[in-house]
DNA sequence: CGCTGGGTTGATGGCGATCAATCAATGTGG
DNA sequence: CCACATTGATTGATCGCCATCAACCCAGCG
C-alpha cells in the first residue's frame, strides 16, 4: 500500500473525471509539493502578488476572496480537497483575489515551472488542468446568477446543494451530512448578504426541515426538496468531456 | 492588402496579448468559420445543448445568459468583437448557459475538431486559448463581487468602466465614447437589478456628469472619476503571462 | 395611423441592511 | 477554580435600497 503523498487528493479528484494514464500519475507524483498548514482566516494566496507556484487544497476548505475599499468582502468560490485554488495564476500576471482558509486547512504549493513541464510532457495533464479552470468558471457563472437573481433563501439553498453535490463526488457526504467549517459571516460573504440575515435565513430553512445545521456539521434531510427550493440544476457540475484523440499541446 | 477574413477579429484580439507566431496565424487562417448574422435577442448558443463548434463574435455584441424557472434572467458576461463566447464548450458536456445577441451581431462558428487540431499543431494556440478562458473567468469573479457587494450605482459604474477598458483595448473607444447596443432591461439583467432601477441609477450618474448615455452611444466624460465612484481596479483585465519556453501540449 | 418596444416617472411595499443587545461556548491568565 | 475577554450565534427594532405596479411618453414602423 502506498504511503500517503500530498498529491493524492489531486490524483483522486482528476481521475474522477477521466481515468489517468500511468504517465499522468507518474508525472503528478514527481511534482514538488511544498506543504503548509493554515489557521482559519489565514491567507493561502494574497491579492496583488505574482505567484510562482499554484496552490492545492490537501485537507480542509478554502475560499476565494475579493476585498473592497470600504472593507467589504465577497467570497467568489469554495475550494474542497483536491481543488486547485489558483491554477490560473500560471496564466495571470497579478492575482486579482486572495484565497483564505475556512477553518484549518492544509495546502500544497507546486512550482508553475514544474506544472508546465509536466503538461509539456503529458498532454492529458494539459487537458485536465484546463478543464479544471473551465469547471471553476462554470461555478463562478452560477454564483453570479445566484447572487443577482435569487432570494436569500434560494441562494442559501443553492449553495448548500452545490456543496452537497461536490462533496458527494468526493465521498465526503455521510448520511446526508457533511462538514463545513464556515462561520455565518463567511456564508454572508459568499451569498452577498449580511451576517444577521444569514442567521434568519438559516432559521427559516431549519423551520422548513430543509437544513439541519449543527456547528460545523450540515445535514440535508431531503436533498430533492432543497434542490426544488433552490431551483438547483447540477449540469454545471458535471464532469467535462474526455480528452480528444489529438489533444492540444502546450 | 489582405481580404477581410472572418477570423481577423480573433487574430487582432490574440496578438494584443502575445505576438502571434506565423504558424499560429496560418493555423488560425486555415480554420473553417461558418458565419451567421443574428438579430437582437436571438440565441447564438443555447443552454442544454452539446455544441460541436465554438462561437466567436465577429461584429457587434453578445451576452451570456442564464434563465431561472420563474422567467428571471441573469447575464453573466458581455462579449466583444474577437471574443470567443463558448470556448469552454470544447471541455464541457452540456452548456449551462445560453448566449444571446445584444443588438445585431455577426458570429463565426468553428468546429471543435479543428480548434483542437490547431492546438495540437501549435502550442502557442493552446496557451492563448486557455488564457482566453482564464481571463473570462477573472471577469466573472469580478461580477460576483459587483453584484454581491456593490450598490446599484457602483455596480453600474463598474460595468461601464470594464466596458470602457475592454473596448479601449480594441480601439473601439472614440473621444471617451463607445457604442453599446443594450437596452436598460439588458443592463438590469447584467447588474441583477430591475429595469426601473437601472433607469434611475443612470439618471443619478448623469446628474453627476459621470455618464452621458444617448441611445446606443455611451460617453464617459471623466473616466478616473467614474472609476473612483465604482472602486474600479483594472488588474483583472490585464493581459496574461507570455507563453513559457516549454509550453503545455495538448 | 395605431402598434410596439424602450425609456421615464410616481407611488407603494418588502426584503434585507444596520444598529444594538444578549447569550453560549471557548479560552486565558491569575 | 474563577474573573474576564473573545468569537460566533441569535433576536429585536428600525431604516433604506431597490422591487413592483402602473402610468405615460416617445420614436420607429408596418
Amino acid at each position: 500500500m502506498a504511503i500517503a503523498h500530498p498529491i493524492d487528493p489531486l490524483i483522486d479528484s482528476l481521475s474522477r473525471r477521466d481515468p489517468l494514464s500511468s504517465e499522468s500519475v507518474e508525472a503528478l507524483r514527481n511534482l514538488t509539493v511544498r506543504v503548509k498548514d493554515f489557521t482559519p482566516n489565514e491567507d493561502l494566496v494574497r491579492s496583488g502578488t505574482s505567484p510562482v507556484e499554484s496552490c492545492l487544497v490537501i485537507s480542509g476548505f478554502a475560499a476565494r476572496a475579493q476585498y473592497l475599499a470600504d472593507g467589504g468582502r465577497q467570497l467568489d468560490a469554495v475550494h474542497l480537497v483536491g481543488d486547485f485554488v489558483d491554477l490560473h495564476s500560471m496564466q495571470l500576471q497579478i492575482m486579482d483575489h486572495s484565497v483564505t482558509a475556512l477553518g484549518h486547512c492544509t495546502a500544497g504549493f507546486i512550482p508553475h515551472r514544474e506544472l508546465i513541464s509536466a503538461m509539456h510532457a503529458v498532454p492529458q495533464l494539459t487537458w485536465l488542468f484546463w478543464q479544471t479552470t473551465v469547471t471553476d468558471a462554470a461555478i463562478a457563472r452560477t454564483w453570479i446568477t445566484c447572487v443577482g437573481r435569487r432570494s436569500a433563501e434560494q441562494n442559501m439553498a443553492h449553495l448548500l446543494c452545490e456543496l452537497y453535490v461536490r462533496l458527494s463526488n468526493l465521498g465526503l457526504v455521510d448520511g446526508n451530512a457533511f462538514t463545513l467549517p464556515a462561520t455565518q459571516n463567511d456564508l454572508a460573504d459568499m451569498l452577498g448578504l449580511s451576517t444577521v440575515h444569514v442567521n434568519r435565513t438559516l432559521r427559516d430553512l431549519r423551520n422548513q426541515d430543509l437544513v439541519d445545521w449543527q456547528a460545523p456539521r450540515v445535514r440535508i434531510p431531503d436533498f430533492d426538496r432543497l434542490a426544488a427550493k433552490a431551483g438547483f440544476d447540477d449540469v454545471y457540475l458535471l464532469p467535462g468531456r474526455p480528452m480528444p484523440p489529438e489533444p492540444p499541446r502546450l
